[in-house]
DNA sequence: TTCTCAATCTGCAAAGAGTGCGAACTAGCA
DNA sequence: TGCTAGTTCGCACTCTTTGCAGATTGAGAA
């Protein structure tokens, strides 16, 4: 995703309008690595601008998204999440407490694919799933002291 | 997914009761290659045994899935889908009719990928997104009718 | 700087997907 | 046949996201 002030300019130059709302979002999500959730975007947001509103966050998600801004990805943790990187990547998942990390896989265009049937592939995104550093550690930690 | 009359057998083993709701929803799953919503084998449960519940419907597929008999996937369309196939596999979806497809990826253990940071991975899923070949020559046939 | 108006913001209602709960019902063993 | 734990069903409710409408405001024009 572009920096804010680059923004600023993309959306005026789209006859989008740049309110005090956007430009706060816009720094939020720049440069930001944990994959919030609209809701969790909107605690930030509320902290430092009180009254914004949790329909103003999901509007200009959605605004970022559709200039392809921002990737919105779906781990099934029940939120959508937002990512600003739009490099070609994938997602990692931990199962226990929902933390997304960005991975970067090579090799996947010497996959064997059986079974596509005449569909025309756009994408293909790969998520792995298991349990983080913290979480295998916590883990561990619970067993020794249980036992 | 095991066959109804094995499943009976499962289930009693397992404690569970086998009642004809059940039944009825072990045979619309068993070789069910559509990978129906809830919602979606609950009208077709409905066809067939006027009165049964939506609950119902999910209860027992949550039962099927927690005995491994059913993989429960998550395609981005909304509801979360059912399928019969166990088989180690991934999906493909029509982004434009929503279709869901079992494909088979080989060389997947030969991927490199970069950031997993200690996760240690208990699963990786794939999934591929395009337009499936009824939808595309539905593009072109409008297209060509448009002149 | 002021004016104007389309774009935006906010709050609320509502839709879609699932889940928790309790009363009524029933499969399956004794 | 009776008993009882497991089920079913319907309803209320949660959670996430979207639709709507009136009040507000950004930013180009005058």
């Amino acid at each position: 995703m572009k920096s804010p002030a680059e923004l600023t300019d993309t959306f005026r130059a789209n006859g989008l309008k740049v309110t005090p709302q956007r430009q706060l979002l816009f720094g939020l999500m720049h440069g930001n690595t944990v994959h919030p959730t609209a809701e969790a975007l909107f605690a930030e947001a509320s902290a430092r601008m009180p009254g914004i509103s949790l329909r103003t966050v999901y509007q200009t998600l959605t605004d970022l998204a559709s200039m392809g801004e921002l990737r919105l990805i779906d781990v099934g943790t029940g939120a959508t999440r937002f990512d600003p990187n739009t490099d070609d990547h994938h997602h990692v998942v931990c199962s226990s407490c929902g933390e997304v990390r960005d991975v970067y896989v090579a090799g996947s265009d010497r996959l064997k694919v059986d079974g596509l049937d005449g569909f025309q592939i756009e994408e293909a995104s790969i998520l792995f799933s298991g349990t983080c550093v913290t979480c295998a550690s916590d883990t561990v930690s619970r067993a020794s002291a249980r036992g």
